[in-house]
RNA sequence: GUGGGUAUAGCGAAGCUGGUUAUCGCGCCAGAUUGUGGUUCUGGAGAUCCUGGGUUCAAGUCCCAGUACCCACC
C-alpha cells in the first residue's frame, strides 16, 4: 500500500491510498458523513454491511438481492471460506466477487473472532498464531497472521482485516495486556505479508486495503494505548473489536467515547459486530461509520422483523390473521412486493402469510424476513447519512430513538 | 360369529411385580441471540389415564362388565 498525498476536505483531511479515497462530506459533532472511493465501487457511509459468511446471506438470499435492497458493502469471513470450499479454489475462480456474482466492494473478517467465539474445541493461542478445530469436520487447524492474509488475498475482497485476538468481555488486566500486545505485534506481520502479497504479479486485487483492530476490552487505558499504537502504523481504516461481547451498552459507549476520538478522524471507522438499531445510532454519534451485525439476517431467519417502532415477532399468535406487511410504508421486496418488468411493485406479503410460511418452515419465510430486516438496516443508514448531510442529526436522532424505545414492539 | 390385542395431553408413545406432584417426542404459547448456531437454545401451558362397578390404607397399574378400534380365523 502507498499512501498518496492527501487534501482537507470539509475542514478535515481526507485520506488517499490506492485502491481507496475517503473523503468526509458533513459532520454534527462527532458524527460523520464520508464518500470512499474503492477498487470495488463507492461507499457511502454511515455504511451498515451485509453479512454472508460464506459467501451468501443466510435465508436463501443471493448476492443479487442485495443490489434490490440497497446493499453498500458484503461482508464474508476468512476461516469459513477456507475451511469450505477452500480460498484456492475461489482463487482459481476469480475470486469472492465473481465466485458469488457481486461486483461490489466486500470486506473479508479475518479470522480471529472465530478463534473467540468457536473457544472450548481445544484451542491454544501462541505467538505464532492459533491452534483450533474446525467446526466442520474437526481436523487441526493452524492460523496465524500470515495465513489470514493470504486466505484473504486469494479471495480477494476489497477490505481485509488484521487478524487479531477478541479476548472474552470479562477478562482481567492480567489476560488482556498480553494478549492486546500480541495483537499488535500481529498487525504489524498482518501488514508485511500483505506488503507482500499485494506486489505479487499475480495478485487477484494488488490494491487490498488492511484495516487495524483496536482491542483491550472495558479497560480504558488500555484501549487508549493500544488505539494510540495501531494509529501511528498508519493503516487506511481502523476497527473496534472486542465490544457487544457481553458487556453493558453503556461500557460499550464509554469505550467508544475514548477509542473513536484517538483514531484517525480522516478514515473509516469500523464497530465490528454491531448491533441495535439504538446501538448504531449512538455509535455514529460518536463517531463510528461502518458496522456489520449478524441480527438483521439471525433474527430474520427466527421471525423476528425490524420496524420503526421495535421489533416484532412474526411467530406470535397476534400475528395469525393480521393483513399488513410487517411495516406500512416500507419499500423492501416482502412488504412492497419486487420491481415487476413494467417498473410496478408487486402486492406485497402479508404478517399473516409470512408467519404461515414460518411456521410451515418454508424456506421462503425466511428469506422474507432476512430481506426486510436487510431493507431496514440499509434504509436506517440511509435516513443517517440524510440526517447527517441535511443539518438534522441531533434532532433526528432524539425522534429516532424515541420511536424505538417507545415502541409497540421489542428494542433489540 | 370365534380367538387375540389396544385404549394415557391436539398427535404418537413410556409408565417395571399397585406407593408422593403421571413421563417423553412432535405440535401449541412465550423469551433469548451483537466480527452468524439454517429454525438453535431456555422456559411455559395443556390429562376426568375409554366408561361403569369391584379389591385395597393406596389403582394409570389388579378383577368383572360394557364401549370403540386393530389383527387373525370362520
Amino acid at each position: 500500500m502507498v499512501k498518496k498525498e492527501g487534501s482537507p476536505g470539509e475542514g478535515y483531511a481526507d485520506s488517499d491510498w490506492e485502491g481507496c479515497h475517503y473523503k468526509i462530506i458533513a459532520s454534527c459533532g462527532r458524527a460523520k458523513s464520508a464518500h470512499m472511493e474503492t477498487v470495488h465501487g463507492e461507499i457511502e457511509t454511515p455504511v451498515f454491511m451485509n453479512v454472508g459468511t460464506a459467501a451468501a446471506i443466510k435465508g436463501g438470499v443471493s448476492a443479487d438481492d442485495l443490489y434490490e435492497i440497497g446493499t453498500q458493502v458484503e461482508l464474508s469471513n476468512t476461516y469459513h471460506l477456507h475451511v469450505r470450499p477452500g480460498d484456492g479454489l475461489i482463487r482459481e475462480l476469480g475470486g469472492l466477487h465473481r465466485f458469488m456474482g457481486w461486483d461490489r466492494p466486500i470486506l473479508t473478517d479475518s479470522g480471529g473472532f472465530q478463534v473467540f467465539s468457536l473457544a472450548g474445541t481445544g484451542r491454544k493461542i501462541r505467538e505464532e498464531g492459533v491452534f483450533f478445530h474446525s467446526h466442520i469436520d474437526g481436523r487441526k487447524i493452524f492460523m496465524g497472521p500470515e495465513e489470514s492474509m493470504r486466505i484473504q488475498s486469494n479471495l480477494a475482497s476489497t477490505i481485509a482485516m488484521a487478524f487479531d485476538e477478541c479476548p472474552p468481555a470479562l477478562a482481567d488486566r492480567t489476560y488482556i495486556e498480553p494478549s492486546v500486545e500480541r495483537t499488535t505485534r500481529w498487525l504489524r506481520r498482518c501488514m508485511e505479508e500483505m506488503r507482500r502479497l499485494n506486489a505479487l504479479p499475480d495478485t487477484l486485487n494488488p490494491r487490498q486495503l488492511l484495516f487495524g483492530i483496536n482491542q483491550g476490552g472495558i479497560l480504558p487505558d488500555i484501549r487508549l494505548r493500544h488505539a494510540e499504537e495501531i494509529r501511528s502504523l498508519d493503516l487506511p481504516g481502523y476497527a473496534i473489536g472486542g465490544l457487544a461481547v457481553g458487556e453493558t451498552h453503556e461500557e460499550m459507549y464509554s469505550i467508544l467515547d475514548i477509542v473513536v476520538p484517538a483514531l484517525p478522524r480522516e478514515k473509516p471507522t469500523y464497530l465490528m459486530g454491531v448491533g441495535t438499531p439504538e446501538n448504531i445510532i449512538e455509535a455514529v454519534d460518536r463517531g463510528v461509520d461502518f458496522f456489520d451485525c449478524v441480527y438483521p439476517s439471525r433474527n430474520g431467519r427466527h421471525g423476528h422483523v425490524y420496524t420503526h417502532r421495535g421489533k416484532l415477532n412474526l411467530f406470535n399468535s397476534k400475528y395469525e390473521k393480521d393483513p399488513l406487511p410487517i411495516e406500512e410504508g416500507c419499500g423492501c421486496p416482502a412488504c412492497a412486493g419486487s420491481v415487476r418488468p413494467d417498473g410496478s411493485r408487486g402486492p406485497g406479503f402479508s404478517r399473516a402469510y409470512i408467519r404461515h410460511l414460518l411456521k410451515a418452515k418454508e424456506i421462503l419465510g425466511l428469506r422474507l424476513c432476512v430481506l426486510h430486516n436487510l431493507y431496514f438496516y440499509n434504509h436506517l443508514m440511509e435516513e443517517i447519512r440524510e440526517a447527517i448531510r441535511g443539518g438534522t442529526w441531533r434532532d433526528w436522532k432524539e425522534a429516532a430513538l424515541r420511536r424505538y424505545r417507545g415502541g409497540a414492539g421489542q428494542s433489540s
